[in-house]
DNA sequence: TCTGGGGTCCTAGGACCC
DNA sequence: TCTGGGGTCCTAGGACCC
């Protein structure tokens, strides 16, 4: 590697750019509903423990972020505007945005479903500086899509993304490489990504605010402060790390969880709620032609207290009917200790191409019965909408079949990331999460 | 009326095998 | 009879990100 080298000679190019579109799912919304324009609007759950998950810049000016809970906001801004959230429409405008990138620049990596890294190193003959083409990125995403986005660039992934947060919004950031070190030094800790609120804390109690102090500290003081994560998050401060970029990675876990206003008390309800997530989840998987081999039950009681019990199958498997099995078996391990409900979650961990893996049919002729079963269900679901179908066995509130209930009065299928099915079909869950 | 829902990555201990 | 060390898998928890 050349680092350093021959002074002099040639400068390093600030050819690493990372683009973010700003306020993304809030500025989808202001778009599509023009009378929203310069409004306080928030995208996010508007019930008791909804929270923010993007802010109009209008409603940043008073104060509201994302992440906050609703109620702080409406606090705020008594006139907020809250959204429900179309995350398969944002999802649509995410891959037309991905679309637009690569029509000019070849080596792109994707890290979300607002953001990604370019490297434009190799465009440059094409297309000119850094500069010239972060403002032709933004210019055919605002043509397009009439959407506004963020451009920062550097020598450094990790620069280059504190750089578009500072362009910010709807503009462009390039940090030379000779000025990076100026550029970081009055920054607070914060902003490196990796330092979250702990991290900050432990930063401060050694006096350690900003970047340029965080320079100036010994390594070893680092070292005790952040423990093994010191020299990575040393590196990002300094500005001198070179990562590539990299393929996005293939997805690893999948899931869904809810969380309800009221705790749930009676542990039937909670059963009946993990089985259906399991169906969606195992759903989730046969969309995406992945199989399992982990399921993961979360729990959290009204104190916060969370807790994980996960369980490992012989076969790897997309069936819904294990899935269920295994979650319930997990649930009744817990449901003495655990007498009140505020959140609970199903996720499939570990997942493999369903490709390749063993069919199961040929090693139980019941399971097979079941796949069609659940293949069935699938292309209803696709057809007729989520709620058109559900399972005689998540009807039945008691184990035993003492009661039936009739299924949720509706108004939550919100809740699952599988709630909007009518938009584009088999779509292999988008590469939004992460 | 204090904290969502989708994820990734890391650490650490125990079991088990060689 | 007592003694390893390394590697891998599983489970649980936690920090962090968008």
């Amino acid at each position: 590697m050349d680092v350093s080298g021959d002074a002099g000679s040639t400068e390093e190019i600030p050819g690493i750019l990372h683009l973010d579109m700003d306020a993304f799912f809030a500025s989808i919304e202001v778009r599509d509903d023009p009378r929203l324009q310069g409004l306080p609007v928030v995208v996010g759950g508007a019930g008791a423990r909804g929270v923010v998950a993007a802010a109009s810049y209008p409603a940043r000016t008073r104060g509201i972020r994302s992440a906050m809970p609703m109620a702080s906001a409406r606090r705020l801004a008594p006139d907020l505007v809250i959204v429900p959230a179309r995350i398969d429409h944002y999802r649509q405008i995410s891959a037309r945005v991905m679309e637009l990138l690569a029509d000019v620049v070849a080596d792109i990596e994707q890290i979300s479903v607002d953001e990604a890294f370019l490297d434009v190193r190799g465009a440059r003959r094409l297309f000119g500086p850094p500069e010239q083409i972060a403002e032709l990125l933004r210019g055919r995403i605002r043509e397009d899509l009439d959407l506004p986005s963020s451009v920062g660039g550097s020598v450094s992934r990790a620069v280059a993304k504190i750089a578009s947060a500072r362009a910010k919004p709807d503009g462009m950031l390039i940090v030379p490489a000779a000025r990076t070190a100026e550029f970081l030094a009055p920054l607070p800790v914060s902003v490196i990504s990796g330092v979250g609120p702990r991290a900050q804390e432990s930063l401060a109690r050694i006096g350690v605010r900003t970047i340029g102090q965080l320079r100036e500290i010994p390594r070893s003081a680092l070292t005790r402060a952040l423990g093994p994560r010191a020299p990575e998050i040393a590196a990002l401060a300094e500005g001198s790390d070179r990562t590539g970029l990299g393929r996005r990675a293939r997805d690893k876990s999948l899931g869904t969880e809810r969380t309800w206003d009221q705790d749930l008390s009676d542990p039937a309800e909670v059963r009946r709620s993990i089985t259906q997530m399991a169906d969606d989840v195992a759903r989730q998987l046969r969309r995406g032609d992945f199989v399992t081999r982990t399921v993961v039950l979360k729990l959290r009681a009204p104190d916060g207290t969370t807790i994980t019990r996960s369980s490992t199958l012989d076969q790897p498997t997309s069936s819904g009917e294990r899935l269920r099995e295994q979650v319930v078996s997990l649930w009744e391990r817990e449901r003495s200790t655990m007498c009140r409900v505020r959140l609970a979650g199903v996720r499939a961990a570990h997942l493999e191409p369903a490709a390749g893996s063993p069919v199961q049919s040929e090693l139980n002729p019941r399971a097979a019965g079941w796949q069609d079963l659940e293949a069935a269900m699938d292309r209803a679901l696709e057809r007729f909408g989520t709620r058109s179908l559900e399972r005689g066995s998540t009807l039945s509130a008691a184990p035993d079949g003492a009661r039936r209930s009739p299924p949720d009065p509706a108004p939550d299928t919100r809740a699952g990331p599988t709630g909007r099915l009518d938009t584009d079909g088999p779509h292999p869950r988008g590469p939004i999460g992460r």
